[in-house]
DNA sequence: CTTTAAATACCAAACAAATGTATGTAAATG
DNA sequence: CATTTACATACATTTGTTTGGTATTTAAAG
């Protein structure tokens, strides 16, 4: 067998094997023969036929992990929505969908790669965080919201819900995590964004309650 | 020359060469042989003597620039104050301390070394908050400070002061640092910590002014 | 529809560079 | 004076990357 029909195959087999690897034993002290050996007949040439080089492969895991579909192009056009409302919304599906993909990231310890843990702050803050701030201004010109602190609450808000809410690297319990969250609310509450309602207090209870204690 | 008389002399000159390394190449690009290159005459097996492995440099590395010597030994005996004043003369003495030190951290390009950058956010865990919990469980106990999330807020100091304030992390000129910390300061205000006066907001906006502009 | 040329998916092995080790030696220590 | 220590030098090993080759698929041409 010197050539395969279905390539994407084997680069979604290739980004299965380091993406599992890397969490599991970071970065440097995965091989490139240990990706190979977990590729079931895969030689170590096929790898570098389709990535030319280790940090490539980190790359594309990365993007593949962090560029999950974002809800926000689902609430954009929604005119029947006011900004917060929009917000609210976009909060809730995303919400419901970690909670559907089995709290991805959640589980993770990301603290053992530090590099996945940049690239997943970099590119909250690359992708996410415009979308809050068209959101927050939105919000501001419609009267549903009023603050001053438009832009530095679009960077907050994901850098808490997504890093400072990762139990392995802020460890916490179920009541931490939930105290956390209230935080956050009442925080964004204060500060004129009063973003979250009781709908999604319930909904992020509901994960919580699932969540697996760990150690 | 076989033996050197003062072997710390050594270890600093290796850490001095590293440090400087990993912080403009970062941590993967960097070899040994590039650190031994900086040594000045000494041989790899010197670096080999002292430490047993590159990645025991990186720890030390880290060790060294994150364990600065903290503030709170020095305000903890101070009878005169209560929890809140304790706090804000921590704060007081960490910033005339990182102006003298010429912003040691503001302008260093941690983007660049993620195992620094995620060991920072695990230090400041480590050794910063509970000394923040324990003046606001203080503060708490002689009224100076009103909250039911001391937890939260001491975990949330420092990540917010030394990562979201990281302009080579979160780009921001001038205007938009003070801004940030105006946020800060107000969010702590109402979340019953009143932590940030008129001499803290002097210090800052100083430091601010000094530091050089970076794209 | 068949033939043929080109591109591609992959393998096996060699390569190069970097990390790490073993051994030796002279100065310091006690 | 014996031992430990701080290095140097040469060597071994690991690991990322490159190269050359082969079979299979795809595309073009006849």
């Amino acid at each position: 067998m010197a050539r395969n029909k279905y390539p994407e195959i084997t680069v979604e087999k290739i980004l299965d094997a380091a993406q599992k690897l890397f969490l599991e034993k970071g970065y440097d002290s995965t091989t490139i023969q240990d990706i190979v050996d977990q590729l079931g007949g895969l030689s170590k040439g096929a790898v570098y036929h389709h990535f030319k080089s280790k940090e490539e492969i980190m790359d594309a895991v990365s993007d593949r992990m962090f560029s999950a579909n974002n809800p926000f192009d689902k609430v954009r056009k929604r005119a029947d929505l006011n900004g917060l409302q929009k917000l609210q919304e976009a909060i809730r599906i995303n919400q419901s969908d970690e909670a559907r993909t089995s709290m991805t990231v959640q589980a993770i310890p990301l603290a053992r790669n530090p590099r996945l843990l940049v690239e997943m702050i970099e590119s909250n803050r690359r992708i996410l965080t415009p979308h809050y701030l068209e959101l927050i201004e939105e919000g501001n010109a419609d009267g549903s919201i009023h603050t001053e602190y438009a832009k530095e609450i679009a960077e907050l808000i994901p850098l808490l819900t997504s890093l400072w809410l990762l139990p392995s690297v802020f460890p916490a319990d179920k009541e931490g995590m939930k105290h956390k969250f209230y935080f956050i609310g009442q925080m964004l509450d204060k500060m004129g964004v009063p973003l979250m309602d009781d709908s999604i207090y319930a909904l992020v209870d509901e994960f919580f309650e699932k969540m697996p204690d760990q150690k």
